[in-house]
DNA sequence: CAGATGTATGAATAATTTTTCATATGTAGG
DNA sequence: CCTACATATGAAAAATTATTCATACATCTG
């Protein structure tokens, strides 16, 4: 029952396609913490928190171990910095704009520059 | 004005956040082509799969250039490339169920097999 | 075991995103 | 310059996802 990488990508992309989700394993890239932690650094709700660790432990980008009391929180390293990796070496190239996608004007420029520096790959 | 991960990535992994999208860089792999083949090989509309091409051309995900009256569009091997070979290797290693997150039990089942084998980590 | 602390859950609402359909624009050829 | 082909766009409707709030559950401590 293989399935192809859109069907199988879907998850693990659209899990990491949220504001909230992304700020947890930016945080976590500092060490594990528990939920609380976790909310009083975001300025979130805790309900708003678990709710949000769910999917991310769910897909595996993030583990958890209970600890007295409280759950701790701790990243998947090999999985997370390498696409963290990934996202800044293409937005460092390919995004200048500070770092997020292109304004239509920003894009034109962009192609124009591309072609005359024979970056522009068809192939 | 430097930006933290979290804001900055979410235009980029939300827009790989879509079956459509990700469905037309997969088929984009096999080389170039036009609006019309896309839509034909996806048995999609015409029109929502230029919608689609839209945000991953703002992204830079895919490139495209006209030829002729047709536009011809092309991936960024170079981000995704390495992005759906941190995918595999994450879904093969941490997501053996077919290559999808896991459902309850299977995320109970593995947490016991990296407690047992030392795999989990927690930083 | 009662209370305190920490976390998870369900369900309603709110917000965002996708899809569709009609139509506009752009380009090449006769 | 008229027509056909190729692609893009806007706006409404549909679908999905996020957020909130109330409350449940689980664990530790005295």
């Amino acid at each position: 029952m293989k399935r192809n990488l859109s069907e199988t990508c879907y998850d693990f992309f659209s899990t990491l396609a949220n504001p909230t989700r992304l700020a947890i394993l930016e945080l976590l890239r500092g060490g594990p913490k528990n939920v609380t932690d976790i909310a009083n650094n975001l300025n979130q709700e805790q309900s708003m928190v678990s709710h949000n660790l769910k999917p991310l432990e769910k897909c595996r980008f993030i583990f958890s171990e209970r600890k007295k009391r409280e759950r701790l929180y701790s990243l998947n390293r090999e999985t997370m910095e390498p696409l963290f990796k990934t996202f800044i070496y293409h937005s460092e190239k390919y995004c200048p704009a500070g770092g997020r996608c292109l304004t239509e004007g920003e894009l034109r420029e962009q192609k124009r520059k591309d072609a005359s520096s024979k970056v522009f790959v068809t192939h």
